[in-house]
DNA sequence: CGTGAGGTTGATCGCTTTCAACGGAGGTGG
DNA sequence: CCACCTCCGTTGAAAGCGATCAACCTCACG
């Protein structure tokens, strides 16, 4: 059976995709806020993020901008992305990622079937995630969207299945603006509401604690937070 | 090369992953508005579209929502539902499907690996979709994702790159409300205000057409429509 | 200690929603 | 055949949520 691998920090140190039997890796490290690729360019790599986060960004002409996804460490970045590159890929903060020729992963397909798999596990993973997030963009308030995405995030740093999560914000809250289809202020506004209320903590701008993930769920309005 | 297979109604009679050297089609004729499955519903099979449309459809406790694609002719639902479904899946108009065995899939990416890269094709083109999709809920105001909805349909359903389009309108109202993330009565107000400025033109509902293309495209505010 | 970037908070505006009424198309039964 | 009903779509008026504009704060850095 298909089945779409865990990507938790604890894999992020060896290749998820099997890329690391491959040699010559090409690793890269990014500074925050260093683009990886534009919009436009052609996409002849595609990246597996190793540390860090890195985000896919599309800008209109009058300045808009929406942040399509985030990519944590064992993801996958540029993949069916023919030609050219959609987006912008940029580093959120400190980040290495792992460039992979286009033409060899077509060929590591071609020749470990097993390979196919798992980038169709990864791909339909990332479907999900991206269909996930377009229902909290087209029908959730934007505290239920803050709050949604705070689980997220806990869900992918902290450990698996604890009641508190303490974890780091690497993302500014621009980032978290244009990735929820809001403004810097009403981001900021809905924080200091889950702060009122006591859902989170929060100590120097960029540590969170949250002290009972299931409150914060119910602020996230999602009855199926088992994804 | 990796390249996405075009989903033009050309496409529609014959499959477009392979399936059809499989016996034992089982393809199964939904009436309008008829489920197909249901969110939670044990995923046991992968759903082809023939003939129709068939919505991807999350309902919240509260009676929210939002339908998170619309899938063609050609196209796959229930691809990457591991388990269980995550939405509801149901035909849009009369709809034909042929209903494929999840092991029977298994089975097919095992033994043909271009299968695999076919499959990897169309879930990395739905991830494109999909993204596109978010970019419209996240960052468009109503009068723009209503315009981009009829583009894209338009392309879909027209003449590849014609300059005027005529096409019915398979979904109503109430399904482009919920696709787009907006209200009936806001779907029904902008597409008013695109008939008035003589940017479309509705016949008797369901019936629409295009004068021009490019100037609808110029309300859908979208600078690379060239997906 | 001055400066600037990022974040918070407040006041107002505007787009979309909500609430409500109306109209047309299709179906049913008298 | 027509009255009646229901569903769907349209249109209008009012309300509300998030955006915008603006001031202030905090902290890192020179």
């Amino acid at each position: 059976m298909l089945h779409v691998m865990t990507l938790n920090p604890a894999n992020a140190a060896r290749s998820n995709w099997g890329g690391d039997v491959v040699n010559a890796p090409c690793e890269r490290v990014l500074a925050a806020h260093e683009p990886l690729a534009h919009e436009g360019d052609d996409s002849n790599y595609i990246y597996e993020i190793i540390e860090g986060v890195v985000s896919s960004c599309k800008i209109f002409s009058d300045g808009r901008r929406q942040i399509v996804a985030f990519a944590y460490p064992g993801e996958l970045v540029g993949l069916g992305h023919q030609g050219t590159y959609r987006y912008d890929f940029e580093a959120v903060s400190v980040a290495k990622v792992r460039a992979i020729p286009k033409t060899q992963l077509l060929n590591a397909i071609r020749e470990r079937p097993e390979m196919a798999e798992k980038l169709l596990d990864m791909a339909t993973s990332e479907v999900a995630q991206v269909q996930e997030h377009s229902i909290n963009l087209g029908r959730k308030t934007a505290l239920e969207r803050v709050a949604s995405f705070l689980v997220d995030l806990a869900e992918r740093k902290g450990g698996a299945d604890d009641d508190v999560a303490v974890f780091e914000l690497p993302m500014s809250r621009a980032e978290i603006a244009d990735f929820l289809g809001l403004t810097i202020e009403t981001v900021s506004r809905n924080l200091t509401k889950l702060r009122a209320r006591h859902v989170i903590e929060v100590t120097q701008m960029t540590n969170l604690t949250i002290p009972d993930m299931d409150r914060l769920r119910d602020f996230a309005e999602c009855e199926d937070e088992a994804l």
